[in-house]
DNA sequence: CAGTGGTCTAGACCACCAT
DNA sequence: TGGTGGTCTAGACCACTGC
C-alpha cells in the first residue's frame, strides 16, 4: 500500500485504460473532450489532460489539435514499426511475409510461465519468415494464449495485408501496448539454416519479445532468428 | 524555419540546455528554483515547470521534491546501467573493467563522419574489457575526439574507480546524453576470440553505439563484442 | 464557424527536505 | 520552519480541423 493515495491524475490515467481495456473505445475511436472527461470524472480540464498527456506518452492514445484524442492503432502508419527495430544498413526496402505454419498445441512449461498460464493450456503457435529484396531475413515463431485468439488460423493471417499486430488489434480486440526483447548472438542451426539460406553455423541475432496488451498484461512470446549481414537492429538509449 | 516561432516552454528549455552545455551548472549541481527562473526567463512558473518536467524526462536534469532541481551525473548510482544493456540471465553480479589500451592517433574517414570531425583530425583510442566472475564478457574499443578530452590516458582511465562516463564527466566536462546504437551478430575473428576465450567464429553480438552530449553533439564512437552465452542485451520497446 | 487540443498564466494547497 | 517541487484548479487566448 503507498502511504498516500495516487494522485488524481494518476487515478483518472488508469480509469481511462481499464476502459481501454474493456473496449469502451477501439483502436482508432476518438475519446470524449478533455471538457467531457473532467465531467465524467469530477475533476477540472488540467488534470484530465495530465492524464491524456501520459497516455499519450506511452502510445496508448494519438492527440491531434484541433480534431480530438484517438485510441492508438497498429494500422495507423506510424505504429507500423513500432516493434520492428531492423533495419536494413541502407535503409532501403520493407519485408515481405511468408507464413510457414500456424497450429494449435499445449503450452510447454517455459512458455506457460512468461505469458502467466498454466502449463498445457492450449496455446497457438505461428511460424513464419520475412523476406527483403526476395532474401529471408528473419525467421520467427510466436506463442498466443487461444483463449485471446480464438479462430486464428493459417487462412486468417493469409487473408490479412497488414502486420500481425494490426490483425490481433483488428480481429481478436487485442492491442500490443509494449514489449520486452533479449537479445543474444547465436549459431544457426541447420534447420535455421536451410529456411534462412545461410551456412550453419553463421551468426544470428536471437531476439525473444514478450509483449503486453492494456493493464500489462502478457499475450505473445516471439522468438526470432534475425540474420544480419546487411541490415541491423536499431536502438536508442536514453 | 517553422511557420510560428516554438512555444515558451521549448524556447526555455533550450536556454537552459544551452547553459548546461556552457557549463553554467555542472553536474551534481542545483539549478535555480522554480520561481528563481521564472523570474530570469519573464515567464510564469507553471511554463518554466513544464521545460524542466521535459529535462527530466530527458535526463538531463533531476527532480527531488523538497530539495530541488539537479543536473544528473553520471555518477549517481541509478545512472550506472543507463547506458549498459547487457545483463546475466540469472541477473547477477557485476562486471570488473580491464584496460587494454589508449593511445592517440588520427581519425579514419569512417569515424570522422561519424563523430562529425575533420579526416586525420586526432582521436583516442581506448580498448577494454568487462569480465563477470573473472570470465570476459564484452570487448570494446571506442573512438574520442582529443579536442574534448585533452590528456586523456591509460593512467587516467586506471586511476578512476567509476564508470568510463563518470569519468568523462568529472574529468573532461562531457556528460553523455543519449546514444545511438547498432546491433548485429558477428562471427568472431582470430583476435577476439583469443581475448574473449572463445573459439574463433563464434557468434558475438557487436554493438556499434554513437553516444552524444549537450545540443546532439556527438562525442563518442564505440564498438563493443559482447559474448552472450549467459547474458543478455536487455531493451525495452514502448 | 464551432469544437478540439495547445499554450500560458495565476494562485491555492500539499508533501517533502534540510536545518 | 522556510523553501522546494508536486498537485489541482480556473480561465484566457491561440492554432488547428472539419464541416
Amino acid at each position: 500500500m503507498p502511504k498516500t493515495a495516487a494522485p488524481l491524475y494518476e487515478q483518472i490515467r488508469q480509469l481511462i485504460v481499464a476502459a481501454l481495456a474493456a473496449g469502451e473505445w477501439r483502436p482508432g475511436d476518438a475519446l470524449p473532450s478533455e471538457a467531457a472527461l473532467a465531467q465524467r470524472f469530477g475533476a477540472s480540464p488540467g488534470t484530465v489532460r495530465r492524464a491524456l498527456d501520459e497516455l499519450a506518452a506511452e502510445h496508448l492514445v494519438e492527440r491531434r489539435q484541433g480534431s480530438g484524442t484517438f485510441v492508438s492503432t497498429h494500422s495507423a502508419p506510424r505504429q507500423q514499426f513500432r516493434f520492428l527495430r531492423l533495419v536494413a544498413d541502407d535503409d532501403a526496402g520493407g519485408f515481405t511475409r511468408e507464413l510457414l505454419g500456424c497450429r494449435r498445441l499445449r503450452a510447454i512449461a517455459a512458455v506457460a510461465r512468461a505469458l502467466d498460464i498454466r502449463t498445457s493450456e492450449p496455446v497457438i503457435e505461428v511460424r513464419r519468415m520475412l523476406h527483403r529484396r526476395g532474401r529471408p531475413v528473419v525467421l520467427e515463431e510466436m506463442w498466443l494464449p487461444e483463449r485471446h485468439f480464438e479462430g486464428l488460423s493459417a487462412d486468417v493471417i493469409t487473408a490479412h495485408a497488414g502486420t500481425l499486430y494490426a490483425l490481433f488489434e483488428a480481429r481478436f480486440g487485442v492491442h500490443m501496448v509494449r514489449a520486452e526483447e533479449k537479445l543474444r548472438a547465436v549459431a544457426a542451426t541447420a534447420e535455421a539454416a536451410a529456411l534462412l539460406q545461410v551456412a550453419p553455423g553463421e551468426p544470428l541475432l536471437s531476439v525473444e519479445r514478450l509483449a503486453f496488451t492494456y493493464g500489462d498484461r502478457p499475450v505473445e512470446l516471439r522468438r526470432g532468428l534475425y540474420y544480419t549481414s546487411s541490415d541491423h537492429y536499431r536502438n536508442e538509449l536514453n
